[in-house]
DNA sequence: ACACCTTCGTTCGAATTTGAACAACAGGAG
DNA sequence: CTCCTGTTGTTCAAATTCGAACGAAGGTGT
C-alpha cells in the first residue's frame, strides 16, 4: 500500500529537468550579477527596475505594480528605488489619483545607464542561454515555463 | 551599418522564453521558500544541503565540495551549516585526509527531518512544475538546461 | 456621515548573502 | 628539505532580503 502514504518521487527524467532547471537559475543569476556588477556597478535586481519602467508608458510605475512585476517584496522595492534615488536613476513622484500612492520614473540619467549597460547584459543572456538553445527549445520553454508562471500567479493571489 | 555596433536584441520568440524562464524561476522560489519554511522551518537552502548530503556516500561531504554543488559562496555554506548544526541536523568532522579540510555530515536527526520535510517539497514541485509540464516538454528542459548548465560550469572553472 | 475592511508604501529588526582578507595547510618544482 | 603557488574553511563588514507591524488613505455598504 506504498503509494497510499508514499508521495509520488520523481523519476529520473523528470529530476533531470528539475535539477537542470534550479542548476541553470542559479549558474545564470550569479554570472548576469557578476557581469553587471562589474560593468554598470548594478545589481541584476536594480537592473530589472530599470528595465520595466523603461518598458512602461511614461517612464514609471506605481511602487506595487513595480513590485509585482519584478516578483520581490514591497519593503524589498523600497530599499532598493531608495538605492537608485540616491543613484539619480530614478526619481520618487507622487500619485495624482492616490494620495497614497508613490510612482518610481526613470530619470534621464537612468534612461542612459540602462542604455549603457543594456548590451552586455543582453549578449551574455544571449551567449550562455538563448544561444545554446535551439528554436524548438526556446519555444518549448516560452510555452511551458509561461503556464508554470501563469498557475504560480493564480496561487498567489485567489 | 547598426549591425555593427548594436547588439543582437532578443526577438519576441527568444524574450518570451527568457522571461518567462526568470519569472517561473523567483516565483517558483518564493513558493518553495515559503512552503518549507511554515511546513519544516528550513529554508530552502538549508534542505538542499540536508538533500545533497544524503544523496553522498556516507552521508557527508567536504564543505568545498557541498557549496559547489549547491552553488552558492563557501562562506554563505559556513553560515548554514552553522545554522544546522546548532540545529542539530548537521555536524561537523574533520577530514581524515586532510588537515584544513571540513566534513559535514547529517545526523539521525537531519535524516528524520529530511524524511520529514520531503514528501510535501516534492509534491509541491510536481503540482508547480513537474505536472504542469508534458513528457516532451520535461524532455527538453532537461537536455537544453544541462547543456546551459554544463557550458556554465566549465566558464567558471578554466 | 459613519463604521469597516482593504490597500499603499514605509519602517523596523532579524536573518541571510556576498566578496575580500586571512591563517593554516597541501602539493609540487627545484 | 625548501620555496612557491594554490586550496581550504572561517571571519569580518557591508549589502540585501524578508515579514510583520504601522499610519494613512481609499472604497463600500448602510
Amino acid at each position: 500500500m506504498s503509494s497510499l502514504n508514499e508521495p509520488r518521487w520523481l523519476d529520473p527524467d523528470e529530476m533531470a529537468a528539475w535539477r537542470g532547471f534550479v542548476v541553470a537559475s542559479n549558474l545564470l543569476n550569479r554570472r548576469l550579477e557578476r557581469q553587471l556588477k562589474e560593468d554598470s556597478g548594478l545589481s541584476h535586481q536594480q537592473y530589472e527596475i530599470l528595465v520595466h519602467l523603461s518598458a512602461a508608458p511614461g517612464d514609471s510605475l506605481r511602487m506595487t505594480e513595480l513590485a509585482d512585476r519584478l516578483i520581490t517584496s514591497k519593503s524589498g522595492l523600497t530599499y532598493q528605488v531608495t538605492q537608485l534615488e540616491r543613484a539619480g536613476l530614478v526619481a520618487r513622484r507622487s500619485c495624482p489619483s492616490d494620495v497614497r500612492g508613490v510612482i518610481a520614473e526613470l530619470t534621464d540619467q537612468g534612461r542612459e545607464m540602462l542604455r549603457q549597460a543594456a548590451p552586455g547584459h543582453v549578449a551574455l543572456v544571449r551567449e550562455l542561454l538563448i544561444d545554446v538553445l535551439t528554436r524548438e527549445q526556446l519555444a518549448v520553454l516560452a510555452e511551458g515555463l509561461g503556464r508554470v508562471s501563469a498557475r504560480l500567479r493564480l496561487d498567489e493571489t485567489p
